[in-house]
DNA sequence: CCTTTAAATGATATAATATAACATTATACA
DNA sequence: TGTATAATGTTATATTATATCATTTAAAGG
């Protein structure tokens, strides 16, 4: 985890990103995260990954597959639904995207150092998608599926409504 | 936490039905369910809905739209997947099923009187889900959501992993 | 009861999402 | 270099979902 952010004010939480955030940076270091982790782990992040990982990464919006495709197909002729649907099973089992099942899409991961199953916070209005890892969520199903008795293999947690934002544009 | 459960023994988490429970009583019950709930709102229930609503009750396994409309055409020879897709909408107006996102699958909804965002539990082995609705949950969730200043109109929440049968069918 | 109107269903077409199967090319590595 | 494996290309098709307009059915009011 990052280092504690300094203690004089309220922890800003950064759940949305801010309408005019350098996203630039967030490209570069999802780029960097996922050139790390695959080195590490010896797989193979080619072009054609790569280039779909910056795709996923052009904003904070799930894209569906074939919104990447057609996004891909500008500048690769050939690129077809198993060109989009290889590389986003690639970036998956990397843990470097997730899928968002209630909108078929995929979104970047923010912190794909650790594998996890996000928490999604999904905006109606505009689109955007947040990351949370709240652990008192984590648990509270942990302990809900283990009193049924139940073995977790993969939680899907997708919140949709309004966020910050939006809430206050429409005032 | 939720208030403590009685000391004297574990409770009886009944989330998974059991392999020779009555089903026919889930049905029924469902059936009368959906009956009153339409009864006093005014929504009307005709015989394709209810015979979409007991379909979607065979069991406790979540059916694709196709797999019900498979099932109808032996009956009604002019089904088409409109004849599913509008019965299933007003079944989830009504509280009445669940859509299950990470199956693109339909589930009836064994408590539907007060209207809810259920929880899911699905087992990949066998493909039965259980509903659950624990407080616990919901609550972290309704915290987390306001800590990052968002608005929650709609909650999906689907553990996907092993049920205690397939689990002590395994050993 | 009959008419008007709205709701529900029928019918056809097509959109959107995802995978199967096999051929070809690129990479790893012995 | 040769061989095996992984990745990508290519084509076809499966699966899930919706749009549109016609027809039928049921509710409501006179
Ligand atoms: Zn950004
Ligand atoms: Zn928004
Ligand atoms: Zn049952
Ligand atoms: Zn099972």
């Amino acid at each position: 985890m990052a280092h504690a952010a300094p203690k004089t004010q309220p922890v800003k939480t950064a759940a949305f990103p801010g309408v005019g955030h350098d996203h630039s940076h967030c490209l570069e270091d999802a780029l960097d995260h996922a050139g790390q982790i695959c080195t590490d782990s010896g797989a193979r992040l080619t072009a054609l990954r790569r280039r779909v990982l910056e795709l996923v990464w052009s904003g904070h919006r799930p894209l569906g597959a074939y919104d990447i495709l057609t996004a891909l197909k500008t500048e690769r002729r050939n690129a077809a639904p198993p060109t989009v649907y290889r590389a986003l099973e690639f970036l998956l089992q990397q843990g470097l995207v997730h899928r968002i099942e209630c909108l078929n899409a995929f979104v970047g991961c923010p912190d794909p150092d650790t594998p996890h199953g996000g928490q999604f916070l999904i905006c109606r209005d505009c689109g955007l998608s947040a990351e949370l890892n709240d652990d008192t969520v984590d648990q509270a199903i942990r302990n809900s599926a283990a009193q049924a008795g139940f073995t977790i293999a993969r939680k899907v947690i997708e919140i949709e409504g309004q966020c910050p934002n939006c809430q206050k544009a429409e005032m």
